[in-house]
RNA sequence: GCGCCCGUAGCUCAAUCGGAUAGAGCAUCGGCCUUCUAAGCCGAGGGUUGCAGGUUCGAUUCCUGCCGGGCGUACCA
């Protein structure tokens, strides 16, 4: 399990009070125990709740109530919060709005909104990783968009982040590519036109080969002279190549994922360390030859009727798979890279060749006992009849149509809702709500779980979806244009006192503080969902608020605090959803 | 066969190291636009958390066994 640790104090309430009421069960003699404190699931049992003390009272063979009594007594959260007991001995916390209203005077101040760096690690995350042999098709989005997202927020934590876009760029699915290159060239055709819809040329390409007996057999010919490095056949497959990394930045542009040219390390860049892992694998004593292939076995896999699962690192005819290739990345990112941890954003069905390659590398000592790699895995995307998407068949859905299609909703939709904007406007909005809409579907669900492509629900405007979120910050944003107010020379006090504030803004206000517990819970285990739905609940606080508590038409104190809430719920807002990669906009 | 993942409302999904009455969105139904953007708000209905046991004061969560689904399991990646 990967270990952060802050840097600076942080404003993470959940912490401060699981930290303080730990070390208050240690001074009335109760050590070791979690007081396990959480945001409570219902209002009426205050703000946080600590469920600690009924385990600890237990196996201390004391009684739960009297235990947390005690504890109460000894809290001295005077200044903060109310504690009390409940039920059979939780302790139920509920933050003074006094408390509240300076903390958010503090987070209003903070340009980093609460949260604290982190003690600064490398890391290295491998996402997207596209097969350049195929389109890039909705199969792609889940690990670019989360990868992305992963990748945006370590950074914004203090890390030093690699991005690495493992791309398959070598092997034998390129014979055909080529051939039908070579084909085309010979037949005086422009390559670059035919280039153009790679898409067409793919399958015109795989259909040839299987039609095409003579067409076969140069295929096969020519991945015998790539990988012999043949130069006329290495500069056609540098062609190829070029115009199907454009096609892939275009993608990634069109997306705004923030990965580049230069964070290519496809998988042809470690082909010169394909036979020096090799031997440093028969080196340290792991390679045993098997039917003809040089493979590793490790006890801890066991593949069909108990026999030793094998990792096949060279082939019986002497090539390398991917097993090989990989473990020479891994020594990339540890000994280059320097990698404290790695993380491969990779389809869950990866599951046992990655568990098998790090395995492999730490018995090899190609990654030391501190450096963590970590195989973020995530379900696959069905078609409707619950079969994986796939690329040789017709049913591919490729990513640059999705994009094209959600913003041509989004600009159905916004010619409807908002007639009065500039068309350049609507286009503007379109596109921003478009891709918001399509990278939010992919994070704010629970990556592990595979699901169905469907159109409506990936492109969704309603509900939990970006566009909701983008809503409730032009709803804003429209407050202070009203009045020409600029939130940034707006100071005072935050008036939070029960009589004269609505509950809806008690609640709006508590949301507000509890943003750097959403941000912070994310890296544990990668589940950027979590910020999604701290970010829906956020916009929901917000549109009950703005239902029932009029900003500008208050008196004087609660408009000045009400419009500072206003303007620290757009800053987190818009400061989470970038976080995500998705982009905010003033109107909608 | 073995391994991993999954099974929660009609549909798509939540549920924070086991916690209080399992929550949202969509869909359905009923209200709310002379008042800061109705892509919105308020309300209603909808559940034996696949089944059966076990551990526990307490289980969607942990354990065991079934049922159902997906993926993986020696030279594709």
């Amino acid at each position: 399990m990967a270990t952060f640790a802050v840097l600076a104090s942080s404003m993470n309430l959940r912490h401060f009070l699981d930290r303080h009421i730990e070390q208050s069960l240690l001074s009335i003699g109760v050590p070791d125990s979690p007081a396990l404190v959480k945001q409570s699931g219902r209002p009426e049992f205050g703000h946080y709740q600590a469920d600690g003390v009924m385990g600890a009272a237990k196996r201390l063979g004391k009684n739960p109530r009297n235990l947390a009594a005690s504890l109460i007594a000894v809290l001295d959260l005077n200044e903060i919060a109310t504690a009390s007991v409940a039920g059979p001995g939780f302790i139920n916390i509920a933050l003074k709005p006094t408390f509240i209203a300076t903390e958010l005077s503090k987070m209003r101040k903070d340009t980093r909104l609460g949260v604290a760096k982190q003690k600064p690690q490398n890391i290295v995350v491998d996402y997207s990783s596209p097969n350049l042999a195929k389109e890039m098709h909705i199969g792609h989005l889940r690990s670019t968009a989360i990868g992305d997202a992963a990748v945006r927020l370590l950074e914004f934590l203090g890390h030093q982040v690699t991005r690495v876009n493992h791309m398959g760029d070598w092997g034998a699915q390129f014979g055909s590519l080529l051939a039908y290159m070579d084909r085309l060239t010979k037949k005086g055709e422009e390559l670059a036109t035919e280039l153009k819809d790679l898409e067409v040329f793919y399958q015109s390409a795989s259909q040839l080969f299987k039609s095409d007996e003579s067409f076969a057999n140069e295929a096969r010919q020519f991945v015998v002279r790539l990988q012999s490095g043949d130069p006329e056949c290495l500069r056609l497959w540098q062609q190829f190549i070029d115009e199907s990394l454009n096609h892939c930045q275009a993608t990634y542009d069109a997306l705004d994922i923030s990965l580049k040219r230069e964070d290519v390390h496809a998988e042809s860049a470690y082909n010169e360390g394909l036979p020096q892992v090799v031997k440093a694998l028969e080196s340290k004593g792991l390679v045993q030859v098997s039917d003809g292939a040089k493979c590793v076995f490790l006890d801890e896999f066991v593949g069909k009727d108990g026999k030793p699962l094998p990792a096949i690192i060279q082939k019986s005819d002497g090539g390398y798979p991917y097993m090989a290739t990989d473990l020479v990345a891994v020594q990339y990112r540890s000994e280059e890279l320097k990698a404290d941890q790695a993380l491969y954003f990779v389809d869950g069905r990866q599951s046992l060749h990655l568990a098998q390659v790090f395995a492999i590398s730490r018995a090899a000592g190609f990654i030391s006992e501190a450096q963590h790699f970590r195989h973020i895995p995530f379900g696959t995307i069905l078609n409707k009849a619950g079969k994986p998407l796939k690329t040789r068949d017709g049913g591919v859905v490729k990513l640059a149509d999705v994009v094209t299609e959600s913003i041509a909703r989004a600009l159905v939709l916004v010619n409807e809702k908002t007639p009065s904007l500039s068309d350049q406007a609507k286009q503007e909005v379109a596109r921003i709500v478009g891709i918001g809409a399509i990278k939010y579907a992919e994070l704010s669900r629970n990556r592990t779980t595979d699901y169905i492509f469907d159109w409506d629900t990936m492109l969704a405007f309603e509900g939990n979806t970006a566009p909701y979120l983008q809503y409730a910050y032009t709803r804003i944003r429209s407050i202070f244009r009203q009045d020409k107010i600029d939130p940034n020379k707006i100071d005072g006090e935050f008036h939070l006192h029960p009589q004269s504030s609505a509950a809806a803004e008690i609640s709006l206000a508590i949301k507000l503080l509890q943003y750097v517990e959403a941000v912070e819970s994310v890296p544990d285990d990668y589940q950027a969902n979590l910020l999604c739905n701290y970010l829906f609940e956020l916009s929901c606080q917000f549109m009950s608020f703005y239902e029932s508590c009029p900003v500008l038409k208050a008196e004087a104190k609660v408009r000045l605090s009400r419009l500072m809430l206003c303007d620290l719920t757009a800053k987190v807002l818009q400061h989470g959803l970038n976080l995500l990669g998705v982009s905010t906009l003033e109107k909608m």
